[in-house]
DNA sequence: GTAAACTAGTTGTATATGCAACTAATAATA
DNA sequence: TATTATTAGTTGCATATACAACTAGTTTAC
């Protein structure tokens, strides 16, 4: 005997439930919102402050890295560094063993405006995840991390 | 005495361990994974499965309310909406009691293929997802949830 | 050592996106 | 019942994005 309570339809999505539409959601409302707040008192779109963000860890990275670490295709990287580049907050030079690459560096000035950005990026990460005990941060960080290596796997 | 191994610099972001970061790397992946094979399978984008997912769930919604459901900008939807009813997938009705209002649900094709999508992404998330446990999984809707719902009080 | 294959980075171009201005319909207020 | 304010949806436009083609430099293999 069938179940006297029938689906809308055979097949059925309930969207609520559905991760990765869910991560989607929460993942877009995040970056939109520290997206403005980098636009509004940097000028910096959340491209150009990621690369100044990974520059930040590591100097002399070529630009094909970046994009890597990035995950930002690599014409984007391109238009983004030319904008920093004008602006002087990054520096580019010419790699001595493969005049392909170039090293990519803060500017003194790109140093100076990394290091508002990072306190600034801090709090909105505190507030935006603030209902988060330490516990679930961590939690969640494992979880985030679990599977973005199980996708790298399996790809 | 100040620590004997001092930062890189004074303000250090370690992007690795940024949820804001990790997240949105997840969440485009995941993402445009699923959206490759929405496009190859179906010729839909994401935002057209997203509205046909909707009013697979609810029938006779007007486009502001998919949109808000969606998290996805009208004028998206409604440039969407356009080409799903070109393609006699979704139906739109005036609304009897109020002229500027719509109707939408899909049609009796959109029916077809709403049933045809719902198990190939029921797949993905099978397989993206994957490594998760049952109990890891609802941990990370938890998770995902209160934040949501914490940053929506917050706005 | 030269041709073919590969790699780093840039640019062309088509499409996606999102804000703001707009039209049309309705509701609220005086 | 005019006048204004709101709401639903569309469209204009500027910017963002992504793929693919391209240039230039380097490595591999014959």
């Amino acid at each position: 005997m069938p179940s006297s309570k029938s689906k809308r339809s055979p097949a059925h999505l309930e969207l609520a439930k559905f991760l990765p539409y869910q991560l989607s959601t929460l993942s877009n409302r995040v970056s939109s919102t520290i997206a403005n707040a980098y636009q509004d008192k940097f000028s910096l779109s959340v491209t150009e402050w990621r690369i100044m963000a990974v520059l930040g860890e590591e100097e002399g990275l070529s630009a094909d890295t970046v994009s890597q670490r990035t995950q930002v295709e690599k014409s984007l990287i391109s238009r983004a560094l030319k904008r920093l580049i004008a602006r002087n907050l990054v520096r580019r030079d010419t790699d001595l063993a493969d005049a392909r690459k170039h090293c990519l560096r803060l500017s003194h000035t790109g140093i100076e405006i990394y290091e508002q950005i990072v306190p600034v990026s801090k709090q909105y990460e505190k507030t935006l995840f603030g209902c988060l005990s330490a516990a679930e941060k961590t939690q969640f960080d494992k979880l985030i991390n679990k599977v973005q290596a199980h996708i790298q796997n399996i790809e």
